[in-house]
DNA sequence: TATTGTTATACTCTATAACTATA
DNA sequence: TATAGTTATAGAGTATAACAATA
């Protein structure tokens, strides 16, 4: 046996109280995650998009004339805390805010002809850092891999 | 087929460029930790360990007499991140500081009777979070989910 | 009353650089 | 010169609470 795991152990000697950090997800999540975002980050270069930016740009393509308070709920995050990201993609020319008749509150995003190229360039970018991080995995290991990911995503609903 | 993922999209169609963020393993890692830590939080209570403290006191722990420099290594953090951890550690009373005789810069960390049992309770606590969070996953599964987590994490030496 | 976007604020995590005392 | 621990500092990221405009 090479490796010792949370569910090994569990298995094997339920009443095993050790110090191996090895075996629990979320460590090995936070440092998985430490790994991919430090990579993201150096392939995007100096002023390229951050993670975040690039999720919400990502969704704004995707989901044409959402709404901030839409956009933050599907990015999990505050509604409060996306202002500074919409303010730094409207900085670049990325994104616009654009008044939705008939209710004069909402400010629907969109993507700037600029802001589709870029995030087209971006995908690009994310899609070979991806690819190269993954590499020692099997196309089916890496969809194994999403799937158990967004298993556990989908306990914190 | 009732997800679309990178890498069912490499292998399908190589040059389709949408919105997906769903199938990005950056943001799959970022959203998973984000509920396991959240729930990690909510299990080890308002005062209790968070992340980073259970990490170093179960390294701790498991090397007993490990310098603060070392300890850093292992976690990957600098060892000026990791003084305020050592210091809420030392001040719950789970960790001292000791002298080391044959070089006086160097502090050997060690749990205290009270620290050992302090994580021995945490353990259990993180366990017991855990298995409820994998709930859903099969033991292969969750040795699957480490093991795929680790290849990742390997990937940043 | 409730919701949208916003501001103010604070807290956590983390890194970089520089310092001290030792080696 | 180099290393261990430390301090000071700054920058992300994120949350909570409150506000103005609007519904």
């Amino acid at each position: 046996m090479a490796r010792s795991t949370a569910a090994t152990r569990r298995e094997e000697d339920p009443t095993e109280v050790d110090g191996d950090l090895e075996g629990f997800i979320g460590y090995n999540l936070k440092r998985a995650y430490v790994v991919v975002s430090t990579d993201f980050r150096r392939i995007m270069g100096k002023n390229g998009l951050a993670p975040r930016q690039f999720s919400a740009l990502s969704l704004i393509v995707q989901f044409p004339n959402i709404t901030q308070s839409e956009l933050a709920r599907k990015l999990g995050i505050e509604r409060s805390g996306l202002v500074a990201i919409i303010d730094d993609l409207e900085g670049r020319g990325f994104v616009s805010r654009q008044p939705v008749p008939g209710d004069r509150r909402v400010q629907a995003l969109s993507a700037t002809t600029g802001g589709q190229a870029a995030y087209a360039e971006a995908h690009k970018m994310v899609m070979a850092h991806e690819a190269e991080l993954l590499s020692d995995l099997s196309p089916q290991e890496v969809e194994t891999l999403v799937g158990l990911l967004q298993r556990i995503r989908s306990k914190g609903d």
